[in-house]
Order: structure tokens, then C-alpha cells, then sequence
DNA sequence: ATGACATAGGTGCTATGA
């Protein structure tokens, strides 16, 4: 079973590009953030045609989340129960293998993590806030589903490894202590970091600025994750980040993040 | 210290991102 996450920065521009790089990944299941459009505007009938159940999040303008899926996604739910949010960034699902009894079902969480603009701002407190909120509902969440995996766009670094200039960012936004450590406790809830499970090029990141030709001098950062439960961590035999449609005329800011369970 | 680039909304420019 394949799974991946892209930040789109817009469906209505990316869309052409997610249905290009679907056909040549086919994964199970791909969670989208930044989809930047409403529901009414959601492309079911594209993804449908090329052989993808959707459901999907939207919000007028910004955020937005989807989840696409190659068995219909079941138990869906929208943000995270207990906090009040008014904006889109979390969908969740449980998704079953092509040809899978129950007891192999998949608990998908889609996330866009608040970015929290800047230290200090009431955008960081929001992100944090809402980092705790996420917590708080994770921890009942992987107690009714032990299969689980959370993948998004988090907007937060590990740490200087995922960071092009470490001293330059350092206690910026993605780099604060506080972030790191709302991080942790996630990690903490019994989640792993798949893409550290592997040997990975170093400079490994999944974002970069558009300006100053970030992604040619490879100036950029890795703030998008997939954590995974004990019970499926056994099972991760693949996570890589996919820099190709990084190179396509006009890109996300974003690369896929990608992982393949075994069995 | 600021802006660089990209997107949406709306039609000149602001808000937001990371």
C-alpha cells in the first residue's frame, strides 16, 4: 500500500500536475492541502476519471484539505473534533486495502498545520493552541484506531537537519523551540517520523521558496511529514520525498511526500 | 530592515504563505 501528501497551493492551478504525477505514482491514498477552493469547486469528476474516489474540505481562498483514495474513504470527519476551528485543515478517514479484510483498514489524517507567521504573533499562539488541540484528539483517535497514519503539510521542522541555514532560522517560524516540542509530543503519542526510518540524502527537504531561486540552490526546509503508529511502523518499507514536479513549470512550493506499507 | 515569488479576490492592491 502506497500513501503520499502534497501541498498543492491551489487545486484550480495544480490539478493537471496531481492527475500527471498520479498516473505516474499510483498510490492508495494522496492527502492534499492547500486545496484554496470551495467544495463546490472540487474536481471529484477528474479524479474520478482517472480512477480516485475523493472527499474533500474546502474553504473559500485559503487551506482547504483532500483526501483521494483508491477504495472510498469510510468514517470520514472534518477537523479536529473537540476544537473549534474555523478554517479547513484536517480530513480523516479509514481506508481498506484493494483487496483487504478489516483488520488491515487504515486510519488516514490529512492535516495543514497553521504556519503561526511569526513568534509571538496571535497566529503562533493559534498554532499552538491548535497543536495541543490536535493532540488531545489524536490520543483517543489512536486509541480507537491503532492502524493510523498522519501526513500533512506540519510547518514545522524536527530540527536543524531539516533546515537549509539552521543558524539563520534559527527560533524563526518552523524552528521554534515551542514547535518542536508540540512535535515531539505528537511523536510521543507512540507516532514515528517514516522518513527517518530510512537513509536519506542529506539536505533533504520537502519545501522551498519560491524566491531566489530557492529550489535550485536547494534553500529549503522539511515540514512535510508522515508519522506513523506502532502498529504500522513494522510495516514501512519506503519513504522518500519526490522533488520531480518541483521542477515543472509552475510548482507548488511543496513536493509529495511518499510511503509504502508492506502486506 | 526590506523585498524577493506565488495565489485568491477583485480590478489596485491587500492578505497570506513559509
Amino acid at each position: 500500500m502506497k500513501l503520499a501528501t502534497w501541498n498543492v497551493n491551489s487545486l484550480t492551478v495544480r490539478l493537471p500536475q496531481v492527475l500527471d504525477w498520479l498516473a505516474a505514482n499510483p498510490v492508495d491514498v494522496l492527502a492534499l492541502q492547500e486545496l484554496k477552493l470551495t467544495d463546490d469547486k472540487f474536481p471529484h469528476a477528474a479524479f474520478k476519471a482517472a480512477g480516485f474516489e475523493s472527499v474533500c474540505f474546502g474553504q473559500k481562498t485559503y487551506n482547504g484539505v483532500a483526501l483521494i483514495s483508491r477504495t472510498p474513504a469510510q468514517q470520514v470527519t472534518r477537523n479536529i473534533p473537540g476544537f473549534d476551528d474555523d478554517l479547513a485543515r484536517v480530513i480523516s478517514a479509514t481506508v481498506a486495502f484493494e483487496s483487504g479484510s478489516a483488520a488491515s483498514d487504515i486510519r488516514v489524517v490529512g492535516a495543514y498545520f497553521p504556519n503561526g507567521q511569526e513568534p509571538g504573533s496571535d497566529k503562533f499562539e493559534y498554532k499552538l493552541a491548535w497543536l495541543q488541540g490536535l493532540r488531545a484528539w489524536l490520543r483517543t483517535e489512536l486509541a480507537t484506531h491503532p492502524r493510523l497514519v498522519l501526513m500533512g503539510d506540519f510547518n514545522i521542522t524536527f530540527d536543524d537537519a531539516d533546515v537549509w541555514d539552521p543558524e539563520g532560522m534559527r527560533d524563526q517560524i518552523h524552528c521554534t523551540d515551542e514547535e518542536r516540542y508540540e512535535l515531539n509530543a505528537l511523536i510521543a503519542l507512540g507516532l514515528t517520523d517514516a522518513h527517518r526510518l530510512f537513509a536519506q540524502a542529506p539536505k533533504s527537504y520537502s519545501w522551498w521558496d519560491y524566491r531566489d531561486f530557492g529550489f535550485k540552490r536547494n534553500r529549503g526546509m522539511r515540514i512535510d511529514h508522515i508519522l506513523v503508529s506502532q502498529a504500522l511502523k513494522p510495516l514501512v518499507s519506503a519513504c522518500q520525498i519526490d522533488k520531480t514536479p518541483r521542477h515543472n513549470e509552475r510548482p507548488s512550493d511543496h513536493a509529495p511526500v511518499l510511503m509504502e506499507l508492506k502486506g
